[in-house]
This record gives structure tokens, sequence and C-alpha cells, in this order.
DNA sequence: TAGTTGTTTATAATTATTCTAAAGAAGATT
DNA sequence: AATCTTCTTTAGAATAATTATAAACAACTA
């Protein structure tokens, strides 16, 4: 159970003021005990079916990014017409599950280390990141 | 140097006739030694500088839609608003320059081998791939 | 409380992609 | 080659995710 507080707290270090709106997506986002794999339009209807309250589609998208530049969320990088996000930003890899659309963390210890053996002069590695695509 | 009856070929094995603007596509995507990284809309305007002639944006999608459920061309999964497709179709990783917004091929021996510690039930792996982002 | 600054929202704009349907080209049949 | 059928091209419309706009409104400050 994460308390307003943090909420708050959270909102603020993304300086942004906290209103009724964004504690309502504070509340679907980090009250959880496990990560959490969503769109935006995920959000924004959950949003309305837990709280009960309507928040502006444009209000989601700009809180979400604010998190996101802080570092609340993680942003993930999937082959499809929609942009994923997750509650879980260590680093880690994931599943997709192509047919059900559903991301599923990986442990960094499931994969393993990997090694990058070739360099691009005048580049540095930003992330390195594992996306393992599931069938049936 | 392809040759044009290896486009036609090509087009032939995917259901497709043969037209002049097909052949056009043809010219820019294959008649070249190294891999070809592209957006659907680097391709049209290659097309129109590398030929002369244009192809409408349409038969660009269709085509390469064509040759990419064929197994000519392979879809790249970028955290990006646009998709990528590589003529490299062989299993491999790549390198994004986020800054250029540039694929590079990594070979699979430059990442090593990747083992999956983790299977979910009823799902087999389809695909494992490793993206590396690169910064300044 | 009044003033300032930041926020919400409906709605419009943008952009990548797909769809549509009419005109044209390719392939098959005579 | 002329004709017929089927596939293709194309401009433009439709769709869908995302971003921008600007007026009404709420949070913070003095
Ligand atoms: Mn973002
Ligand atoms: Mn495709
Ligand atoms: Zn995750
Ligand atoms: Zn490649």
């Amino acid at each position: 159970m994460t308390s307003r507080q943090e909420f708050i707290e959270k909102l603020r270090n993304s300086s942004l003021r906290p209103t009724k709106q964004r504690i309502n997506i504070c509340e679907v986002l980090f009250n959880r005990d496990k990560t959490f794999h969503f769109t935006i339009n995920d959000l924004f209807n959950l949003i309305k079916d837990k709280t009960g309250e309507k928040v502006s589609l444009a209000t989601v998208y700009n809180t979400v990014h604010a998190f996101h530049k802080k570092g609340y969320l993680k942003e993930i990088t999937i082959n499809s017409n929609q942009t994923y996000f997750d509650t879980n930003v260590t680093d880690h890899h994931h599943f997709f599950d192509v047919k059900e659309e559903k991301l599923i963390d990986l442990k960094n210890e499931d994969v393993g280390p990997i090694e990058i053996q070739r360099s691009i002069p005048g580049k540095k590695i930003k992330s390195v990141e594992v996306l393992v695509k599931l069938e049936d």
C-alpha cells in the first residue's frame, strides 16, 4: 500500500503540482505489488474503472511523460503501433507475448550477462535490452 | 550487382506481378552490397532519387509488406514512431544510434549466445533480439 | 483574499499507416 | 493482335496514436 504522501512526493520531484487528477493517476500506477506494464490507453481506462473519476487523455499523456523523464517509469521498445510503459524502472529484459500483446518481466539472471564485443567510435552504450517474443 | 531476373523471381515468389514500379523498388532494396536499414519514407525518397521515377507511397507500403511476409525483409523493433526494415533477414542484433536514428548490424558473435533461463507454460520462443542503444 | 503561475480539458493538428475505388497495366484466351 | 479477366497503381480519404492549443480552472504565494 503506497501512501498519498508518496504520490505527492513523486509528483513534486517531477515538477508537477499534486492535483486530484494526478493523484488518481498515481493511484493506478504505483499502488500495486507487482510490476505494471501498460499503454496509455490501458491506463486511461483503468483510471476510470479504479477511481470512478475521468481524467483527460492529454493529462494522462503529460503525466506519464513527466514520470518517464524523471525516471519513475520506463518506456519499453516493442514492435507495435503502441508505446508501452513499465513501473519497473530497474534494468531488465522482457518476454512479449505476441498473441496476447502482453509484456512479462525477465530478470537479468534469467538472461545472463551480455557482453557486447564491438564498439562504435565516438559512441557509448546507453542500454542493452533483450526482447524475447513468444508464440503459442 | 543483382539482376533484373532475380527481382522478378522475388516478386513472383511473393505473388506479385513484376511491374515497373516494383522493379524500381527492388532496385533500391536489393541492388546493394551491404545491409540496408530503412523506413518506408527513406525508401520512398530513394526510389525517386535513384531511379528518377516516382512510385506511390501506397505501392511502397504494399510491396514492402509483401516482401516482409515472404521473408525477404525483416522488421526491426525500435522504440520510435516509425517502423524500420532490414534487408538482412538472418538472425542478428542491432545497435541503434539514438541521435542519428540509425541502425547498425551486430553480428551474433559480437553478442554471444543468449540463454533464456525461464519459460512460460504453453508458449515457445519465437525470437530473441538484443537492441543496444548508443549515445555520444 | 488577490494575484500569479501552473493545470485540465475539449478540440484541433500532426503523422504514420491503411483503405478505397477508379483508371491503368499484365497475363491469359481467342 | 484483339479481347477479356485479373491484378496493380494511385490520389485521396480514413484511421489511430500522439502532440499542440487555448480558454476555463485550480494550486500556490504574498
Ligand atoms: Mn516518454
Ligand atoms: Mn509488415
Ligand atoms: Zn518490465
Ligand atoms: Zn540489421
